[in-house]
RNA sequence: GCGCCUGUGGCGAAAUUGGUAGACGCGCUAGACUUAGGAUCUAGUAACUCCGGUUGUGUAGGUUCGAGUCCUAUCAGGCGCACCA
């Protein structure tokens, strides 16, 4: 009987289904374990071979987890919403949902022929409106909370409401993004419109003004991690800053503790480090500086407050509200020229230029602490959104400030001694302070570090200001003027004012439209549909959620996909508690990874979840990429020649599709088929094989270097693509994918299946096992465990190899090394070992069979050999019992005939055993 | 500019606490066998060599009896953040 991958993996799967042998329930006896892949936004382009990588690797974890009796959670579904399916409907007439359907079917028939153990009875789509449910449920608590400071919690607005009526703004601990204070008698004198304008600044779901990242041509506002480098994520195209009224989640609120809480869990480095710099702490001060002849204030922050003395000017944000504040009458055309200037610029025009710009406000500021007036200007390098949208500018030790000095002729004093700032500023932290003492406060002499500490205490003991901590983090613009995505469950009353849903209206479905692009007016799609009114009669909001709301708690519903009462009740959600392991690239850092972790913790501040964060250990799968072949024409002509050849022509190379190439030989037939105008062609080849040239690309069409799962399946079946995927290098590592190499586990599986079986029957005896054997074995199981343990599924599979060379050369028919060979090999060649499982007579699946543990007995050695090494190189080795102590051994090695050899009467000056490896002798 | 990561044969890559560098696989070379296959099996495969050896983990130093591994500097590549005060 040969090895019949067909066959034997349609069966399996088949019998998988069948028996539902991956499905799980909450089973309190068990310990649980909860393997989550990132699920995918089903494309149309289908899964290449590279997505299914991270997908094996936890398949692998999965599968060894419940071998070693843990009910295993590892479930899948789809991030169904998405611009793509949107794009594609606005330019085809095509509902979204039916093309989302249409790949979501392809997915599914790619994933089944790899053979995953997913528990396919809890899949959620993210657009499904009993998933969807749950994304509007949880934005309704969000606008219903603020965030209290005290207790670092998420709060109900009630609270936040009593607390205005008894006290105003008084000893109020909630999180804003206003700055404005209040009496209790100023609140409870505002009409409703004003109370509800002013909650906004609080609810952690708000709709306010800001500053969005507008994309023109996706007719969309984007999220801070959607744009890169000006341009949009997906598409590419422009993005501009603009001012709009937009729902708003406040991420912000949660930044010391998603900072904080990064040290709970285990995820790499650099991950970690990419959230930690995209939060961005920064300590540092806010100072008053009042406005010359005005009485006003000027709140600014720095982190250098040991610069105050160096201070020559002050430098607003163009969107500041101080700008209007402090602008004279004089100096009020050229602001607003500029103001206009600026606004009409990208941000991707603002990066390209880096050109120093800015104008005088005609006022000046009094420096606090040297008394002096300074210059107030307006500038677009200071950006609104951060600190407070002012700063005290320091050209001497700050670089920007330094060039707009320059620019605009102020002053330069330089703080530091030894400084040159004639040609730079000095940026640095360290030296010694000049220039920066008087009556007040005196600096001078001290370090750097010294004297930021001195002057933040200095300020906070004189009230001039008070020292404060700052985030770069940003909160997450939450509306799309898009179609397909989960519309909001809000409607807006007489006043215009938005209004919640009650819950017991939720979902609030998506409704139907004849068209999917914005009307006429520029509203958003939603304005097409019919009847988009509340139950009461009143308009709903034409915004959709953007595209991480939906996979921002996906994790929480999989625990308990069909409960129509909670997103999870408390006793699924206590039983399976957080993703313990958690496997997707690294795209995800600063987008998904961030939002999860800040919704989990919302969620958490409720109890409606029991863990602080969503997922305990990260693993990054790497990417991969394609590996391109080839053909070079000669010029003017139909001809090619090999790889090796090529120099001696004029040619020009072509992407030949490496579906018709093997081991970089192309086939000859096939390729005067791939194409009519090759039908004719001609080659040069070398040793009779045409050879065809490679480099490493992105993977895709136009390169003709995508490379299908299904078709390696077709050619080598899954269990082979499954173990090479795995032997190509570290999981975490990219790689280009190279199907040359693939026949090396495809002979391993052969070769594995030939000791097992000779012909029909099984060859194997029920004769006890040879101490190596069970050595052979044994090394594979302590190497198989460790490696899986450490995600090194490259090392096991090489293991698995050697082994079973092993056994071969050992001539092994012992039917109990089999046994445990098969069992541990299954979660990597599930297929294979559950044919070869029933084979050796066994009934259940080979999923549920035990794990092994390795006897340490086995793998020690009767003697121990020592390479004796002489002038740092291997001489002779020596074998002594096992366990000798180390005098013994050296005595062993300078006895032993080649010492008298090698030393040629010399006396060694040392010698140094080292346990069970070698011995050095130094002469 | 700041931060993080990675540099090992023709190729993908191994190497617990510093302990015979290159496991395993591909490719290549030679041979065997044959029901001629998408085979299988055996041996070899870092480089140089006067066949004694010598040199080898990006480069240059250092620590050590001993360094791919630790330290310092430097080069190259990748990733993240970036008018963030």
């Amino acid at each position: 009987m040969d090895y019949n991958f067909r066959e034997i993996e349609q069966k399996w799967q088949q019998w998988w289904r069948d028996n539902q042998v991956y499905k799980v329930d909450i089973d309190p006896s068990r310990p649980k374990f909860y393997v989550l892949d990132m699920f995918p936004y089903p494309s149309g382009a289908g899964l290449h071979v590279g997505h299914p990588l991270g997908y094996i690797g936890s398949d692998i974890y999965a599968r060894y987890k419940r071998l070693h009796g843990f009910n295993v959670l590892h479930p899948m579904g789809y991030d169904a919403y998405g611009l793509p399916a949107e794009q594609y409907a606005i330019q085809t007439g095509q509902h979204p949902e039916v093309t989302t359907v249409k790949n979501i079917t392809r997915y599914r028939e790619q994933l089944d022929k790899i053979g995953f153990c997913y528990d396919w009875s809890r899949e959620v789509r993210t657009c499904d409106p009993q998933y969807y449910k749950w994304t509007q449920w949880a934005f309704l608590q969000m606008y219903k909370s603020y965030y209290n400071t005290a207790i670092e919690k998420a709060c109900p607005i009630e609270e936040l409401i009593a607390h205005f009526e008894q006290y105003g703004t008084d000893g109020c601990n909630a999180y804003s993004g206003s700055s404005a204070t209040f009496t209790a008698d100023e609140w409870n004198a505002m009409s409703k419109v004003e109370k509800e304008n002013t909650l906004m600044d609080y609810r952690i779901a708000y709709r306010g003004k800001t500053m969005v990242n507008w994309c023109p041509q996706l007719g969309t506002v984007l999220a801070n991690d959607e744009v890169s480098e000006g341009v949009s994520v997906r598409g590419g195209y422009p993005v501009e800053q603009k001012v709009m009224n937009q729902w708003c989640l406040r991420v912000s609120a949660y930044a010391p503790r998603l900072l904080r809480d990064l040290d709970t869990i285990e995820w790499t480095e650099s991950i970690k480090e990419t959230q930690r710099n995209w939060i961005g702490y920064s300590e540092g001060a806010e100072m008053n500086f009042e406005v010359a002849g005005t009485g006003k204030n000027l709140l600014i922050f720095t982190t250098r407050a040991d610069t105050i003395f160096g201070v020559t000017f002050m430098v607003l944000a163009p969107e500041s509200e101080y700008v209007d504040e402090v602008v004279t009458a004089e100096q009020r055309q050229a602001v607003d020229n500029y103001l206009d200037e600026v606004k009409h610029k990208t941000e991707r025009e603002r990066m390209i230029e880096k050109k120093v710009s800015g104008v005088f406000t005609g006022s000046y500021a009094i420096n606090p602490v040297t008394g002096k007036e300074i210059p107030i200007y307006v500038s677009d390098y200071v950006l609104a959104g951060y600190g407070t949208g002012a700063i005290m500018a320091v050209p001497a030790h700050y670089s920007r400030d330094y060039a707009f000095a320059r620019h605009f002729d102020l002053p330069i004093i330089p703080l530091v001694e030894g400084a040159d700032v004639t040609e730079e500023s000095f940026d640095a932290k360290e030296g010694i302070m000049m220039n920066s003492s008087n009556d007040l406060l005196q600096l001078n002499g001290l370090t750097v570090k010294e004297a930021i500490e001195k002057t933040k205490r200095f300020i906070a003991e004189t009230g001039l200001g008070r020292v404060k901590v700052n985030y770069r983090l940003r909160d997450a613009i939450f509306s799309r003027q898009r179609y397909w995505g989960e519309p909001f469950p809000i409607y807006y009353d007489q006043d215009g004012q938005p209004q919640p849903l009650d819950e017991s209206e939720l979902p609030l479905l998506l409704p139907e439209v004849d068209a999917f692009l914005p009307t006429e007016t520029g509203e958003p799609p939603l304005a097409r549909a019919k009847n988009w009114v509340a139950s009461n009669g009143r308009p709903l909001e034409l915004c959709t959620m953007p595209g991480f709301a939906g996979s921002s708690a996906y994790y929480l519903r999989y625990m308990d996909p069909h409960n129509d009462q909670a997103l999870v009740s408390h006793e699924a959600d206590g039983y399976w508690r957080q993703v313990d392991l958690y496997v997707g690239g690294t795209e995800h850092a600063t987008g998904h990874l961030i939002y999860s972790r800040f919704w989990n913790k919302f969620l958490y501040d409720y109890g409606y979840v029991c863990e602080s964060e969503p997922f305990r250990k990260l693993v990054n799968q790497g990417m991969i990429q394609g590996r391109s072949n080839f053909v070079y024409r000669i010029k003017d002509t139909n001809k090619f020649v090999s790889y090796n050849l090529k120099d001696q022509y004029e040619v020009t190379p072509i992407h030949v599709d490496v579906n018709i190439v093997s081991n970089d030989a192309l086939d000859i037939d096939k390729f005067r088929e791939w194409r009519p105008e090759y039908k004719n062609a001609e080659f040069i080849l070398e040793n009779g094989k045409y050879i065809c040239g490679w480099a490493i690309e992105k993977m895709s069409k136009s390169m003709f270097n995508v490379v299908n799962p299904d078709s390696i399946v077709e050619w080598y079946g899954a269990d082979t693509l499954r173990l090479y995927e795995m032997f190509l290098g570290p999981l975490e590592a990219s790689k280009p994918w190279d199907t040359n190499g693939i026949d090396g586990v495809h002979n391993f599986i052969k070769k594995f299946w030939n000791l097992i079986f000779k012909g029909d029957r099984l060859a194997l005896t029920d004769r006890p096992a040879t101490p190596d054997e069970l050595k052979s074995l044994h090394k594979l199981i302590k190497k198989v465990t460790g490696d899986i343990e450490n995600f090194s599924f490259n090392t096991s599979v090489a293991a698995f190899m050697i082994c079973r060379n092993e056994l071969q050369a050992l001539k092994c028919d012992a039917r109990e090394v089999y046994e445990q060979f098969i069992v541990l090999l299954a979660p990597f060649a599930p297929h294979l070992c559950e044919e070869l499982w029933h084979a050796l007579g066994h009934s259940g699946t080979v999923c549920d069979a035990q794990w092994p543990e390795w006897n340490e007995d086995y793998l020690k050695e009767s003697t121990t050999k020592y390479t004796v090494m002489i002038k740092g190189r291997p001489r002779y080795d020596i074998f002594v019992p096992a366990g000798t102590e180390a005098a013994e051994v050296e005595k062993a090695a300078l006895t032993h005939e080649g010492a008298a050899k090698w030393l040629e009467g010399a006396t060694p000056k040392k010698v140094i055993v080292v346990p069970n490896k070698l011995v050095n002798i130094v002469l």
